[in-house]
DNA sequence: GTTATGCAGTAACATTGGTTACAAAGGATT
DNA sequence: AATCCTTTGTAACCAATGTTACTGCATAAC
C-alpha cells in the first residue's frame, strides 16, 4: 500500500502522515460499475483515490439522474468530507467508471490532520475548490449550452477518462447521465456522425475528431 | 462591531476567536446594488456576513447571467475561501441584494485559526457544505424544473430574503437571474397572477399565496 | 402639456427537446 | 433456420421556451 500511496500522494503529503495513512487505511480494488456510494447513505469513511476513476451522480425526486463530474488520481470526494463534518447524508451516488483503487481513511482522522499536517489542510481545501470549480462548469452546460455541446463534452470526458477514443455506452446509457432521452441522443449522435466527428457502432461509439 | 459579531458569530465561536476578529477585521456597511466581488477579481479578504444578504451570480462567455444563491447572516462565502487559499482568480461575482453590514478578514488569518480554533473549522467546513448544497439545489433547479417551478422557486426566496412579500423587480432583471427572456417571464407571470397567486404592477411584484 | 423612455402585454412564429410508435439490424439462444 | 431481445434509426407530433415585432401605458424629462 505504501508505494501506492507515495506514487500518488508523495508529492503532496509529508513522510509522517503518510505513515498515519498506512496505519489506519484500508485498500480497496473495486471492479468498474460498482456503487460506493448511494445517496441518502450515511458515510464512515474518506476515500483517497489511487487509480482508476469514479463519477458523481445527481439523482432528482422522479429517479432522473444527471452526471455531475468524474474523481481521478489524486482526488477525493468534498461531499463526502462535507458529510462527514457535518455527520449527513450523502446528497450524491458515487460509482466506479474504471476498475479503481483506493484507500479509505476514517473520518475521525480528519479533523486530527487538519490541525497537524499542513499538507493535509492543504489538501483539504484544494479538492473543496477543485469541487466547486467542477460543480460549476457541470452548472453552466446546463444553464448556458444546448444539448449537443452538452453531448459533446460528454464524449470529450469519457473519452479522456477512458484513456481512449472508444466509449462503450448505449445511447440510452448516455441520455440517462445527460438527462435526456434516448431518441433526442440518437437523434445528435448521427448529427455528430454525418459531420464526420465520430463513427457509431452497436455498443459503442469511436471517437474520430471532436 | 464587538456587540454586532457577539450577536451573529456569538454562538459558534470561541471569545478568544471573537477578540482576534475584532483586532484584525474591518467593519463594512454596503448599501443595496453594491458590487463586492466581479468575476476575475484576485480576493483579499474574507467576508463575515453580520445582516443583509448577498447575491452570488455566474456569468458565462456571452455574459448571460444566472443566480446561484443567497448568503445570509451567519453566512462566509465558500467560493472566496477557496480563491484565497488556491490564489486563484474568482468565479463568480457577489452584489448585496440588501443593504448589508459584513466584516472582512484577511486571508492570511485563515489558516493560523483553522490550527488554533475549533470553531473556526467548524464554521469553515460548515460554510464549504452548506455551499456545496445551495448550489446542488440550484443545479437541481436548473436541470429538473421547468421555468415556471423555477420562477415560483424564485419569487419564494426574493421575498424571503427581503423579508416581505413585495418584489421590487422588473420581468426583465428576473429574466436576467434566472437566464431566460423577458417575454417568457411576463408570460408565466401572467399565468400566476391569473391564478391568484401574485399581482402584478409596474416595477414591483406582490405574493398573494404562492 | 408634450415628448421621450422604459415597462408590460400579446400575437405570431421558430427552435429545441421530449414522446410515441414502429421498423430494421445485430446478436444470442434454441 | 427460427425465435427472441436489445439496440439503433426515423418519422410524426407535441410542449416548452425563445425571438421578433408591435401595442398601450406610466412616468420622467423637457
Amino acid at each position: 500500500m505504501i508505494q501506492e500511496l507515495t506514487e500518488s500522494y508523495g508529492a503532496i503529503f509529508e513522510k509522517d502522515l503518510i505513515n498515519e495513512i498506512v496505519q489506519v487505511g484500508t485498500f480497496k480494488d473495486v471492479p468498474e460499475g460498482h456503487k460506493l456510494i448511494e445517496i441518502g447513505d450515511y458515510i464512515k469513511g474518506m476515500p483517497l483515490l489511487i487509480s482508476g476513476a469514479i463519477k458523481i451522480l445527481r439523482e432528482d425526486n422522479d429517479g432522473d439522474e444527471l452526471l455531475l463530474y468524474y474523481l481521478e488520481k489524486g482526488d477525493t470526494c468534498s461531499m463526502t468530507m462535507a458529510c462527514c463534518m457535518g455527520d449527513s447524508k450523502s446528497e450524491i451516488r458515487a460509482i466506479t467508471e474504471t476498475d479503481s483503487k483506493l484507500i479509505m481513511v476514517p473520518i475521525q482522522k480528519m479533523e486530527e490532520w487538519t490541525v497537524k499536517y499542513k499538507s493535509w489542510r492543504n489538501f483539504v481545501f484544494n479538492s473543496y475548490h477543485e469541487r466547486l470549480n467542477e460543480l460549476l462548469t457541470t452548472l453552466d452546460s446546463i444553464a448556458f449550452d444546448k444539448m449537443d455541446a452538452r453531448l459533446i463534452n460528454y464524449l470529450k470526458e469519457k473519452a479522456r477518462i477512458n484513456k481512449g477514443n472508444i466509449i462503450n455506452n448505449t445511447h440510452q446509457e448516455i441520455a440517462y447521465e445527460l438527462h435526456s432521452s434516448r431518441v433526442v441522443i440518437s437523434r445528435l449522435l448521427k448529427k455528430l456522425e454525418q459531420m464526420g466527428s465520430i463513427e457509431l457502432h452497436r455498443n459503442y461509439i469511436k471517437i474520430l475528431d471532436l
